[in-house]
DNA sequence: ATCTGTTGCTGAACAGTGTTTAGTGAGCGG
DNA sequence: CCGCTCACTAAACACTGTTCAGCAACAGAT
């Protein structure tokens, strides 16, 4: 069946170049960018024709975000081989905030937004496995520290605390993409953040002896410099802004 | 001047008419669902009408969420009274975060959009002042704190311990916010992250001894029953969703 | 080689959106 | 009573996402 071969190859093949012209603009201007007339154009097609490849705008997006997303998540699972449960948290914390800062529309779309992750079966398949679900890891490797009494008595229910220690990191992520650069704040730099809350959130859950650690000084060095990461001082707009 | 008088007062009163109708829409579905169109009809005048009132939809939404906001800042300046400066921190989180859950729509546009804070005469003027300036206020707390030895040596930058703390309540308000009732995630309830967080965070960059404080353990209590706060189990889709 | 059906795309439309503009009409000051 | 300002309306414009009839190319079967 060459012919059904050839034909599925060139549906993927559109498939791929409807992806990437829209990961190009969606990466660069947001999900109130991509209009489907503007994809239509830069692939050399009918709007409607895209409609034979994806049910609706939110599913392009969304299959857009996912695939970039399980690298990240695949990525993560290389942090199994850190022993320590608490320098594994650490580890885990910093990669988080270096991909959001990374992947500004991905993780807007996925966290910042309603509904941004869908469970369809696929995503279902996973939940649970900590190789394959971010939010299996991350609760996995606060048990190891709880059961190797890392953690004081107060924090014995996994869950609480890796919600916890995952909203640190998403507050410090979020207001990073949504606040960067605004000048109501002296921000500090993402990296100074960053460890600050890692090691707040460790250092207070944890039974260590507070200042133990040589790297908690580390992070409270003044480093005036804000903004860091992006170059970019100020997001644009989603709809074009005030006239 | 009794006439131009009435015409100043029935041009306020149209216009309040305006954020009243919108902030119905607004709060019960979110800004995409506020339409220009749906406003006019419920005040029963034309969509044209409005832009005498408001110079874009944008300013529209913008002044409500203003208005509302300004009782919460001046709220949270009712904390000063609190005498030690880590409890009147833990106070300032536990109020952070109920607004946000009680203002969902408020907090999404103003801390979870993109430029959702603009920063007027109005505004600025007010900066910087604790009193009607809530960043203001963390940060001056924060520094009563560790001018009285509180702190740990290591955080000793006012502003990044400010940010971080921002961060953290800020982190579990919008994960609540968005991925409240999510069945991936075996939520904890609403009160028991925002305690936990502001505990860990408190703990973690305190002198204080972990474990010495009551309320820790209170904390973290199991406390299954997820989602709290709010009744709706889901939130609803901006667009409408899929079909 | 011709018929038949499927597949993949186009062109045009529809129902929405925010926004602009010309025109109208009521009420005011002189 | 005149003129003028102001607030509003009706209608359009440009832009969305989405649908649908039709068409042309191609596949397999006759």
């Amino acid at each position: 069946m060459t012919s059904a071969d050839r034909r599925a190859r060139e549906r993927q093949n559109l498939q791929d170049k409807i992806l990437d012209a829209a990961r190009e603009l969606f990466a660069r201007h947001g999900y109130e960018a991509v209009t489907l007339r503007k994809i239509a154009e830069a692939i050399e097609y009918t709007p409607a024709a895209i409609y034979g490849h994806f049910r609706d705008k939110d599913e392009l997006i969304r299959t857009l975000c996912k695939r970039d997303f399980d690298v990240f998540s695949a990525g993560l699972a290389s942090l199994a081989s850190i022993a320590d449960p608490l320098e594994r948290l650490r580890r885990l914390g910093r990669e988080y905030i270096r991909f959001a800062i990374d992947h500004p529309q991905h993780y807007r779309l996925m966290f910042m937004s309603p509904a941004g992750l869908d469970y369809d079966a696929d995503s279902l398949e996973r939940k649970g496995d900590p190789h394959r679900d971010g939010y299996a890891f991350l609760r996995l490797s606060v048990n190891q520290a709880i059961e190797q009494g890392l953690l004081q008595a107060e924090f014995n229910d996994a869950d609480l605390v890796a919600q916890t220690f995952w909203a640190g990191v998403h507050g410090v992520a979020s207001l990073q993409i949504t606040h960067a650069g605004d000048e109501w704040v002296d921000w500090r730099s993402i990296e100074a953040r960053a460890e600050a809350m890692t090691e707040a959130l460790v250092a207070g859950m944890s039974v260590s002896k507070p200042g133990a650690r040589a790297r908690a000084s580390k992070a409270a060095r003044k480093d005036k410099p804000a903004g860091g990461v992006s170059a970019k001082r100020r997001a644009p707009r989603a709809k074009g802004g005030r006239r």
